[in-house]
Order: C-alpha cells, then sequence, then structure tokens
DNA sequence: TTCTTAAATTAGAATTATTCCAAAAGGAGA
DNA sequence: TCTCCTTTTGGAATAATTCTAATTTAAGAA
C-alpha cells in the first residue's frame, strides 16, 4: 500500500479526494516557487487531464485557499483601487466587504500587526510586498536609457 | 487671478493640464481616504464632464500614478498568483517583468526593506495589506453563524 | 493672436481574467 | 450496489482593463 502524499493532504485538509485535485496539488508542489498562475496550472495539468476544465481549476485553487493549503500572494485582486499620497501608511483590507481602511504607519505596528488586531479590525493576515525591479529588468532599463 | 491648486499641482508634476485631469485630481482629493476605484472616479467626475470617457480615467490614474500623484493601493493587480509556500515570507514583486521572488521574512528586514534594496531587487516601494475582517462584516459574520 | 505639433480624449471594439450555470459524472458511505 | 451530495465540465456571461484609430486640444513658437 503505498502512501501517496497529495492525497493525504488534501483528505487532512477536509476535501474530497478527486484526480484533479490531486493532479493540481502536485503541480504546486513541485513549482515550489514560483508562484504559479491559475492559467499556468491549467496547462500543466491539461498535459494529464485533456478534459480539464479551467473552471475546476479556478474551483480548486478556491478551495485550497479557503483550507489553508495554498494562499493567494495578490489577495486584492478585483478593481484597482487608488490612494491619494500622503504620509507613509498601511492598508487594512476587509476579506469580506472589501472595505480598506488606513493604518498609521509605525515601524513597531508593522510587526505587531502580524499578531494583534488594531481598533475594531480582524487581522487575519498580514501580505507585505515589495514593489521594484528585478536584475534582469533593471538591466534592460539601463540599456533602453543608454539608447536614448 | 485665482489660485487653483490642481491645476498647479498637475503643472508642477509635469503633465499637460486638461479639464478632465483637473476634474478628476479634485475628485481624487476630495475623497481623501476612501480608495476609489476608476469606476468611481469614473461616475463622479461624469457629473461634470457627461462625455467623459472611461478609458480617461484609466489613462488619467496611470500618469498620475506615474508622477506621483497618487498610489495604487493593491499593486499586484492583473492575475491571480498563488504561494504553496508554508513560512512566513515577504514577495519582492518586479514592477516590470510580474516576476514574484520570496524574500525570508525577518523583523528587522521589514523596516529595512522600505529604504535599501534586497540582494539584486532594486525596491521601490512597499506595499503592507492587513488581510481580515472589519467590524461590521465581523458582526455579520457572528450572526450568520448563530443561524446556522 | 494664430499656427503647429505632440499629447490627450473619445467611443467602441477587443482582450483578459474570472465567475456563473445547468447538466453530467464521480466519490464515499450505507 | 445504491444513493446522495459534491465535483467537474464546457460554454456563456460578466467584469476589468487595454487597445485602436479618428478627433480634439493644450501650450509653446511665430
Amino acid at each position: 500500500m503505498r502512501v501517496d502524499s497529495t492525497h493525504e493532504l488534501i483528505k487532512q485538509a477536509g476535501l474530497m479526494v478527486t484526480p484533479q485535485r490531486v493532479a493540481i496539488l502536485e503541480v504546486l508542489m513541485e513549482e515550489g516557487t514560483g508562484h504559479p498562475s491559475p492559467e499556468w496550472v491549467y496547462r500543466q495539468v491539461s498535459e494529464r487531464f485533456p478534459h480539464l476544465s479551467l473552471a475546476t481549476v479556478y474551483n480548486t485553487l478556491d478551495r485550497f485557499e479557503e483550507v489553508g493549503l495554498i494562499r493567494k500572494v495578490n489577495p486584492l485582486f478585483g478593481v484597482a483601487r487608488y490612494d491619494v499620497k500622503s504620509e507613509p501608511h498601511l492598508h487594512a483590507v476587509c476579506t469580506s466587504c472589501g472595505e480598506i481602511r488606513d493604518v498609521p504607519w509605525n515601524e513597531e505596528l508593522v510587526v505587531q500587526t502580524a499578531k494583534s488586531g488594531i481598533e475594531a479590525f480582524q487581522v487575519q493576515s498580514v501580505s507585505v510586498h515589495l514593489l521594484g525591479l528585478c536584475d534582469a529588468c533593471r538591466e534592460r532599463e539601463k540599456l533602453k536609457n543608454l539608447g536614448k
């Protein structure tokens, strides 16, 4: 009797085990650190399941996230939202209604917020993004600017 | 000669001044802390400019962001991207090619990264999101669960 | 002021990403 | 095996954004 870890993981998470789900989780685990998109997952798994539906990929990723098997890197998906620039601050985003509340930036706070709630906002997770240019793109920018 | 601050702001930012841009910036400034969406801006400004095109709103918001007048709250818009990794970590996102690189979490780092680059990644800005439930939604959840 | 030109605006089409839907298929316990 | 509930499917629908090409406009030069 062979141990199938992805199979077990799905079962332990309380989800029904299906071949599609196993294949999707396998692809996700193999990939490791590449931050795959639904489309990418779809293409990978399609090689093994030619009849796989894109809707299944979306459904499965949603279910996997619900039970904590995976996490969405860019959770503020949906509509673009803007900030009229002011002092640096954080954003408390309600995952239910989408409200975005400003939280004053405070160095200590950045660390603390991972653990404790702020005012009446129940923090479930913290998402930090460093935005900028990777080395490849920085090189590309340099070359482009030289050409001007 | 009256001083029109939004007019001035746009000019100072090095952008061509148009009535649409002035109106959009005015709406954004009046709103203040509400984190408006392109659609919302469009509806507001449409009242004054019945022929305003949604494309203009998108263009203008992009230009405003380019010159730093506003900032996108949820900059990782586009395609959903997932993470399988379990240890807490940050994400370094290339604003040019979209690559998402993992950066090990380190309390000090959270603060430092705002100022200094990480490895070959040139950090331009930091975006922190606290995800969770606002008080209103938490109440709603409670009521829903009671009903079960 | 008028002219000129590059940039901005417009309307609508096109594209991209995601969600919805109803019917068919499949998993798991009795 | 039977049954029920969940999942899967494929396609349509929707939402968000970008593209395109024609028209208009801002702003500096003459």
